[in-house]
DNA sequence: TAGTAAATGTTACACTATTACAGAACTGCG
DNA sequence: CGCAGTTCTGTAATAGTGTAACATTTACTA
């Protein structure tokens, strides 16, 4: 059977390696593509790498030490700009909430299991599903951008928290 | 090569008798599930069958004729939770909007191709993604309860207005 | 070091969605 | 019918999400 290539669960793991290896690949790619990680973007990828779970623009803002200046949602919402655009943090559209990559550099695409109990997000890798989603939409001769895939449900430990 | 099973484009069709149709249907679901089709609720889902393209709360809100009485985003947001239940109209999480259903009672399942340049939102029937989307869960021991696949990107019209 | 581009600080505002509560309309039943 | 309970509606207020606009500062480059 066809396996899912990678999934990524946001618990049971390393969480601080897992960060900094996070904002290295951050810094990689920034270099790479000579886009500044000025301190304001810094912030905000600090508070996503940290929580490792969906949080609102407004949650960001709550969090960030804006060390006596104003500080708010436009500040937050042009560093997520930035890093939606360099594939480093993913709005998950059925939340209203952005959350940090977990994918190696190299790595894309995105499908995300979001549990509606707990709300953490797990972030997938399934080159059958982008190739079966790139063939439902060449039938209809729509030409592929950004295919959305967030599967709403239960986690395995909300599901059964008696861990059966 | 597996197909698709189907797609409805939102455009190319008899318009009328596609309203008419859908509105039998609700009809028969509401009778049915002895849901009470209420004239409020009638007439959210005339807006959108009468546009047959995404809307959000407020703009079906502004559409509807409340004729003396005060009508807001509130009773929209009412009737659109009845009708999301009973899977007569799909939110679309990528564009904070919706549409009404345009597949036959018994169909299900919602894979949505959206268009950024127009608009236009294409609804398909994919059982073999559905299938891929239960296996990738499956793997992660999650239980998927609703899945959420939205493909941004340019229509056929959008991406080729020359239609070559 | 002057000129240009990029990023920030700040205010204000538009859009999306929900809560709360009182009143009206419908349902079932004696 | 007339009452009781439920469901739906009207209305106001408010919470949450996202942008526009513009002046100012910071960083790059010639």
């Amino acid at each position: 059977m066809a396996k899912t290539d990678r999934i990524i669960l946001g618990s049971c793991h390393d969480h601080d390696a897992c960060m900094a290896a996070a904002l290295a690949r951050a810094e990689a790619v920034c270099a790479r593509l000579k886009v500044r990680l000025t301190p304001n973007r810094r912030a905000v990828l600090d508070v996503l790498l940290r929580d490792h779970k969906p949080l609102s623009a407004y949650e960001i803002a709550g969090r960030i030490d804006w060390s006596g200046r104003k500080g708010g949602p436009v500040q937050v919402y042009r560093a997520l700009g930035v890093f939606e655009a360099l594939g480093l943090v993913h709005r998950i559209e059925s939340l209203n909430a952005y959350i940090a990559c977990s994918l190696r550099e190299g790595e894309h695409g995105a499908q995300f299991l979001v549990c509606q109990d707990c709300g953490r997000v797990a972030e997938a890798v399934d080159t059958r599903l982008e190739r079966d989603l790139q063939q439902l939409a060449d039938q209809a001769g729509f030409e592929v951008k950004d295919p959305v895939v967030e599967i709403k449900g239960l986690c395995r430990d909300c599901a059964d928290p008696a861990d059966g």
